[in-house]
DNA sequence: CATGAATGAGGATTCATTCAT
DNA sequence: CATGAATGAATCCTCATTCAT
């Protein structure tokens, strides 16, 4: 299994050194409990009981129950959108221009995928609480606002000098890149995850999708 | 406001006469704070406080906590989906079939759109609610596998077949209008509600951008 | 059935005049539920389904629940005891004393039988009742120990003067005549209803044990 | 006082191991109000106030409130009928027979007397819940059935047999010695615990007039 | 560090009682 | 008289949090 994998990921953000074996327990219970029943509906009681912990231990390396769930979420945001404004990825998409948008669309998108894949609870969860609590959505927007809006636009605006890109607001490119990337994942892994799912084709039928819808007109 | 009048109609749904003036306050105070704070963490006092009315009262009317959200989010799920799989509705479009998948899309985009703008807060309580809700779940499925599904994918081969879209499998096509619709509608009225919109334009612009996403490749 | 019956014998003790049809329905089922569940157990919205009236309608009635109570407990142990000190029942048993205790007792003990076998769940009532409301515990003491007590206390000493009875203390023989009475009443009604009972020979059978039990020994 | 130590005695039947200080505050204050007070009309919240804990504390160990009248009453049934089905008490009774009956009938009989004499309010919480809770109802009836009844029987009629004791049917034969028994329990302990008692001499008055009672016929 | 008993504020729900119709 | 909607205090119970061991 790899849960042991992005659990000791999550702590590298935390600043701190290394997670014991309890803190993971604790938290590998704490993401699939919030994510089967959500956050105000699970107890703490409940969280104790299937790490294996006294309820106490919870408290000892988590104040409260809202400070779980910001040391579950917080590193996930990050997480989340990280690759995609990591400098090096987009500067490397800027260069082997050759390459063209589709190559950046198809980049992108599986990476995702594969994230969310192997993540899937902890997208549940960051959804029902960016949703609700004010703080969570203010840092998600942050994060939007500054790091990936600026990385992604750069590209747009590229690919759309380019010729590559349809002349639509930069704005709109993006939203529709992000709703159809996010849609069809959470269609895939939340909505109907047990229907027979070819992904691959899936996904290049998505992405074809996107790139003709994008196109520049003909007569442009 | 309208809020009054999307409270009778659920009502209507209901089976029942009328409301009563304390039952209305109720369900409106109900709605908002579910959508604010989410059904586990909104308790009968608050709803009771923000309703003007005693606790007691809410449980006259609806003999659980549980039971108060049902009666919101079940015939809100109906009235969501209810215009899309009218049968005058879908047989008008294959009878003037002269007006093109285009017009249908616009229909539907439009009709919807102006839904959601009177019910976002609706929109909210049962994407939550259907999240953890199993039994929500079920009948979410239910009513999309039953009644939206078919008339759309009758829409959908019928252009097909006409050589109006592409040849996708119809349900890739219908996820991708979903996607499309409700990631828009989302986006619009939950994510950024607050950001400067120019409805009318991006509407026209997602479906131009689906339109040429779904035509058919120019050598078919 | 003979349940009018007893009602309206109820409400003669009341003082009142005649009971309306309304207050026959919500007496008849305040005695019914309060022996099934008793009396805390037992909600007035309950008395008044099983009633057929509106909850309002008992408080229209009866001031408070309590007052309900009362007003089926009071006249009953009034009831329960009357036959046993009735000036006329005394006097008749020691006119015709050649009759002999044997018959007194056999009398008595046949009038109560017949009282409960009509009015079990009215005996399951007071026990609870007298046994928890210490003013119901006072009322019950001074109608026994004013009324009940210095009749069968008469009766007692008259047929130990006799030499009919043992010399023992008035108290005492009382005592286990009430026991065996009352034992066997509700051993045979509330305790074990179920089980083959053939009422007439169990009662003679207690009546010769008693009378053997309380016969003067052979030397006196 | 001996509460301690009773408290214990139920515990031991338990299972587990010992109780904690608090956990047998709750109890014993539990024991208290329920017999003062009736278990419905009991609130948690006082019994938590008087055993000077707080509510939750009673929830900890007792999941509802139910659980916690079991915890008292169960072990208490068992407790009460425990010697008189004891085997050795039995086998004692029947080889030692040149004891006779009433030996066998005073050491029951002064056995069962001091016993509820320590435990005076636990009777009564048994007597008001078995009348309306069936499931101790059925319980209770279990033991009598299987354990009492069948050793008493074997005792009657070994003593019938014998010639030492009446012709009557075994099952009244028992009817009558535990109404006497009982019946006289109850008007010493919970009727009139306050007038003068001799309890030695009411013993012994009772014992006779059951042996007298319950002697043969001379004739036989 | 870890525990789990103890806490008490707060949760949903019930209920006797009132009152306008 | 009868109704039943409305009430709010009280009920049983849950839960995050604390703290002595």
């Amino acid at each position: 299994m790899s849960d042991k994998n992005w659990i000791q990921e999550i702590l590298q953000e935390d600043g701190e050194g290394q997670l014991t074996p309890k803190q993971a327990q604790i938290l590998q219970a704490a993401v699939e409990m919030f994510a089967e029943k959500g956050y105000a509906s699970t107890s703490t009681s409940e969280i104790a009981k299937r790490a294996g912990v006294a309820e106490g231990t919870i408290f000892r390396h988590y104040k409260t129950k809202k400070e779980l769930l910001y040391s579950i979420v917080s590193p996930m945001i990050v997480q989340f959108a990280a690759p995609l404004f990591a400098r090096h990825f987009i500067d490397d998409v800027l260069e082997r221009d050759h390459e063209g948008f589709e190559d950046f669309l198809r980049h992108a998108f599986r990476n995702r995928y594969n994230f969310v894949k192997e993540n899937a609870p902890f997208l549940k969860i960051i959804i029902q609480e960016v949703a609700f609590q004010p703080e969570m959505q203010q840092r998600f927007k942050a994060l939007f606002a500054e790091k990936l809006l600026p990385s992604v636009q750069k590209v747009v605006i590229h690919f759309q000098e380019k010729g590559e890109l349809a002349d639509i607001p930069p704005e709109t490119v993006i939203r529709i890149l992000l709703t159809n990337i996010v849609g069809m994942l959470l269609t895939r892994f939340l909505i109907m995850p047990d229907q027979d799912w070819n992904d691959d084709e899936e996904i290049e039928r998505t992405i074809a999708f996107l790139m003709k819808g994008l196109q520049p007109s003909s007569s442009e």
